[in-house]
DNA sequence: TCTGGGGTCCTAGGACCC
DNA sequence: TCTGGGGTCCTAGGACCC
C-alpha cells in the first residue's frame, strides 16, 4: 500500500501561520512577478477564484469579496516544507524503511508495505494529527494499493473534509469501485487536458471506473504507449510506478524568469542571463554536479493570443562545453556570447532562461594535469561564495556581469516576512 | 496595460555504424 | 534496371506533473 500526504492549500496555509486572523478567511498566493493565482484557500475557492487565473482578471472579485493576497515567499514555503517532510520521515520510520519520497514542495509518497492492513487507518490519522500539531500545516492523507489510486483517495479525502476528516483509505473492492466511479478521468494523476478530451470525445470514457476496464493493448495504442498500459494496471491496483530513490540527482537544471518590465537593451539582457546562470550554477553545486551543456533562450513581446512569441530557430542557442563544469564564471563566459547572438536591436524582451544539461557527478571529472591548481582554487572560491550567499542574503556576493541596478527584476509587491529564515525578519509579538 | 517556474518520461525520426 | 539488415545514439517535441 502507498500513502500520499498532501498539504492543504500549502502556500496559503504557510501565510496563515503567521497571520492567524486570516484563518477561515479567503486567502490567495500569487506566482512570481505577481502574475497568476497559484494557491487558494477553500474560502477563496468558494468565493469563485479559479486556479491559475491572472491576477488582473480577478481584481474585482478580490476587492468585493475581501480576499487577502500575497506574493509568493519561497523562503517561507521552502522552510515549512522541510519541517513537514522531517515530521513525515520521523513518523514513517524512514531511517529504518527508507520509505518516504518527497514528490513536490507540498506532497510526499510513503511506502507502507511494512504496515499490517489493520494499522493503515490509524497511521493515516496519526500523520494528519501530528503534522498539524508540530508544524501548523493541515494535510490530507490518501492510502491505496498503487500510487495512482492513492492520489484518487487523497483527492476524495480533501474534497469532503467534514465526512472523511482529510483521511481516506481505499482497501476494499467496494470502496475502490465507489471512489473510481465518482472520479472523472480528467482528475486522474497522469491524465492531462489532451488525454481527457480524447477519452471523453473519442471513446466516451468519462470515469476512472470505465477507464479501469479498458484492455492494456488498447491503452498501448491510444494512451501514450507504455504510459497508458501503466495507467490501466495502476487503476487495477497493480503497482507499476515505483518509489524514487531520494538520492537521485536532477538531469537538467533551469532558471527562467519573466521580467518585471520589458527589456530592450542588450546590456540588461546579458545581466539577467548572467544572474540566472549564477542561480542555476548554485543549484548545480548543491547536488555536486557539473554541466556539459548550456542553453539560453529568450521570449519576445510577452503573450499574444495566449501564446508566447517563441521561435526555437531564433530565440534559442546552446553551447557544449569542452569539459563539464560547475564554475559560475566559466558558465557565464559560455552564456554571454549566446545572448549576443540571440539579441536583435529593437526587440521587446519579456522573459529569458538558462538551462544546464548533460549533468555528471562533479567528482567523476577527468583531471587535467595543467589546470589542477586553478581548478582547486576556483572550487574553493565557489564554495566560499555559496556559503556567504546562503548565510547572509541571496546575492550578497555576485558577479559584476549580473548587474547592479537590475531594472528587470520581478515584481513582488505583497510578500510577507521571511519569518523562519532571516534573523532581521523574525516574527514579532507585542505583549500588552 | 497586466498571464509562473521547474521538472520528468516517452516516442519518433534522423544520423551514423558495420 | 538493379539498391540489405540491424543496431545505437542523439535530439526535438509532446504529454504530463505540481
Amino acid at each position: 500500500m502507498f500513502a500520499i500526504v498532501d498539504c492543504n492549500s500549502f502556500y496559503c496555509s504557510c501565510e496563515r501561520l503567521f497571520k492567524p486572523h486570516l484563518n477561515s478567511k479567503p486567502v490567495v498566493v500569487l506566482s512570481n512577478n505577481d502574475g497568476c493565482i497559484i494557491s487558494r484557500t477553500d474560502e477563496a475557492k468558494k468565493a469563485g477564484i479559479a486556479m491559475g487565473v491572472p491576477l488582473f482578471e480577478s481584481r474585482e472579485l478580490i476587492r468585493t469579496q475581501g480576499i487577502t493576497v500575497f506574493s509568493s515567499n519561497y523562503h517561507l514555503y521552502g522552510d515549512m516544507s522541510m519541517r513537514v517532510m522531517d515530521t513525515l520521515r520521523l513518523l514513517a520510520d524512514d531511517s529504518t524503511y527508507r520509505c518516504v519520497e518527497v514528490y513536490s514542495v507540498d506532497e510526499a509518497f510513503i511506502n507502507l508495505s511494512h504496515l499490517p492492513e489493520h494499522a493503515l487507518q490509524g497511521f493515516a490519522e496519526r500523520l494528519r494529527d501530528v503534522v498539524v500539531q508540530w508544524t501548523g500545516i493541515p494535510v490530507s492523507v490518501g492510502i491505496a494499493p498503487s500510487k495512482v489510486l492513492s492520489k484518487v483517495a487523497n483527492r476524495l479525502a480533501k474534497k469532503d473534509k467534514r465526512k472523511s476528516h482529510c483521511v481516506m483509505v481505499l482497501n476494499t473492492a467496494d470502496k475502490l469501485q465507489e471512489a473510481l466511479e465518482m472520479t472523472d478521468v480528467s482528475d486522474l494523476w497522469g491524465i492531462g487536458r489532451k488525454y481527457a478530451r480524447k477519452l471523453n470525445d473519442l471513446y466516451g470514457i468519462n470515469t476512472a471506473w470505465q477507464l479501469r476496464h479498458m484492455p492494456e493493448e488498447w491503452a498501448r495504442k491510444n494512451l501514450g504507449g507504455v504510459v497508458g498500459v501503466r495507467m490501466i494496471r495502476e487503476l487495477n491496483g497493480v503497482s507499476c510506478i515505483q518509489m524514487k530513490d531520494p538520492l537521485e540527482k536532477k538531469k537538467m537544471i533551469a532558471t527562467t524568469r519573466m521580467f518585471g518590465k520589458p527589456v530592450y537593451a542588450l546590456q540588461e539582457l546579458k545581466e539577467a542571463v548572467a544572474t540566472y546562470v549564477s542561480r542555476a550554477a548554485e543549484k548545480l553545486r548543491r547536488q555536486y554536479g557539473a554541466a556539459s551543456s548550456i542553453d539560453v533562450f529568450v521570449v519576445t513581446n510577452g503573450q499574444q493570443s495566449g501564446q508566447y512569441a517563441y521561435d526555437p530557430q531564433h530565440h534559442h542557442r546552446y553551447f557544449t562545453l569542452m569539459k563539464p563544469t560547475s564554475d559560475t564564471a566559466e558558465l557565464i563566459r559560455a552564456a554571454l556570447p549566446l545572448v549576443e547572438s540571440l539579441y536583435r536591436k529593437g526587440s521587446k524582451y519579456a522573459k529569458a532562461g538558462v538551462m544546464l544539461g548533460g549533468i555528471v557527478p562533479d567528482d567523476a571529472l577527468q583531471g587535467n594535469l595543467f589546470d589542477a591548481q586553478n581548478k582547486q582554487q576556483n572550487r574553493a572560491l565557489m564554495q566560499a561564495l555559496d556559503n556567504i550567499n546562503f548565510s547572509m542574503r541571496d546575492d550578497m556576493v555576485k558577479f559584476v556581469s549580473s548587474g547592479l541596478t537590475r531594472n528587470w527584476k520581478m515584481r513582488q509587491e505583497m510578500r510577507s516576512g521571511r519569518y523562519t529564515t532571516r534573523w532581521d525578519e523574525l516574527h514579532e509579538l507585542k505583549l500588552k
